[in-house]
DNA sequence: ACCTGAACACCGTTCAAGT
DNA sequence: ACCTGAACACCGTTCAAGT
């Protein structure tokens, strides 16, 4: 039988890379990183969980596959947009944003190595955005590097934080008696509050563009 | 029998909490975080699996024992020595001194949250610095996040960069078509090799200290 | 080319039992 | 109190086989 009328639907839509990244993404937003499992992963697929293996290599493999995913949510505008250091800053704000939608998910982010190539072309997309900024290869190296650890570093913080309760901090006091024996961290600790937190990470942002911007204007 | 002469030795030693933990950091420096398990660890300590499970609840709550033998490590300078805003940067440096010692441990520094008493207490001695450096608890609460997430996000980048060979950088170019394909990220990386990361997280707390020095001078 | 199914060598954790 | 040993419900991945 060829291409005839009633002819039996492939499975549900073929596999495809794409798609069994993003249920992966979803079951990893559901139920955290450690949770995820091929045979789960199957089940979720309508598929046996070695039919993965052949489209992924691996587990790690499917992993970078889901970082391509995310790092498609942290796009910088396009360069007819804005001026450059503003969309180097929108690109940062996204990745928090990421963070936040994906708070299991996001410690691919930081932890995995950039090896596949969507993720170096949106690397080589948002270095583009340093050099329309004037900044030779040495000063984006530099300022890359304190964006994204800071970046990355607040992100995974924040998660902590809103890990459990909506106004949770990332220190656990467990009972009154704390006060006294953790005076500063009990002094700190509401001003690490969720509501705080986007104040805080602008705070942290402006500090590094403003030193963005005066390296810009020579006048270091 | 009591305490008699040759009363056979207690196992080897007795298992306890921190030898327990201390075993576990080995096995994470040497095969990873993932590659931990239980019944490995019991092995090398000489014991079944389930032992364990006398002196810690669970697999996450040894994971906790482990941060605290990490914290142990960034404890800052004590208060007789340096001046706060130095004892401060002491500490945050051990941070990514950790970082490259432990740097499959590394990890569980941005993603555990704080909720043992030990790591409690060093938070309470690193807070207590900015208090002594003049700070109000609203302005230890952005510093203190600022400082966390840079030095752990670039903790974990750095980490990515030595993960492979002594010279590696984070990003991995597979071939020479790639310097036609991603130029800005050919032109970048030669300035993240490992060799230039000390400086740039130099230049990064330069950044975040000479902020600190300023609001607590009352410039801003 | 794409998927299945059995098999291998593992996991964390429970429970009942030993001393 | 501290540890063992069997058992349960899982893992990632290999391999040979199906279509």
């Amino acid at each position: 039988m060829k291409l005839g009328k009633g002819r039996p639907e492939r499975r549900r839509d073929a596999l495809n890379r794409r798609a069994i990244a993003q249920h992966a993404l979803m079951l990893i937003d559901a139920d955290g990183l450690e949770a995820l499992s091929m045979r789960k992963l199957g089940a979720v697929l309508g598929v046996e969980a070695m039919a993965m293996y052949h489209h992924y290599r691996n587990k790690a493999q499917l992993l970078d596959g889901v970082l391509e995913l995310l790092i498609e949510e942290a796009e910088p505008p396009p360069a007819s947009q804005l001026t450059p250091l503003q969309r180097i800053r929108r690109c940062f704000e996204n990745m928090r944003r990421l963070a936040i939608a994906h708070p299991q998910a996001f410690v691919l982010l930081p932890t995995r190595r950039f090896r596949t190539p969507p993720v170096l072309e949106f690397y080589e997309r948002l270095l583009q955005n340093f050099a329309d900024a004037g900044f030779n290869a040495a000063q984006a190296a530099r300022y890359f590097r304190v964006l994204a650890g800071f970046v990355t570093g607040a992100g995974l913080a924040e998660i902590g934080s809103r890990a459990q309760q909506p106004d949770a901090t990332p220190v656990i006091l467990e009972n009154f008696s704390d006060a006294a024996r953790f005076p500063r961290v009990t002094e700190v600790v509401p001003h690490l509050r969720v509501a705080k937190l986007e104040a805080i990470f602008t705070f942290g942002l402006d500090l590094i563009f403003a030193a963005m911007a005066s390296e810009l204007s020579g006048e270091r």
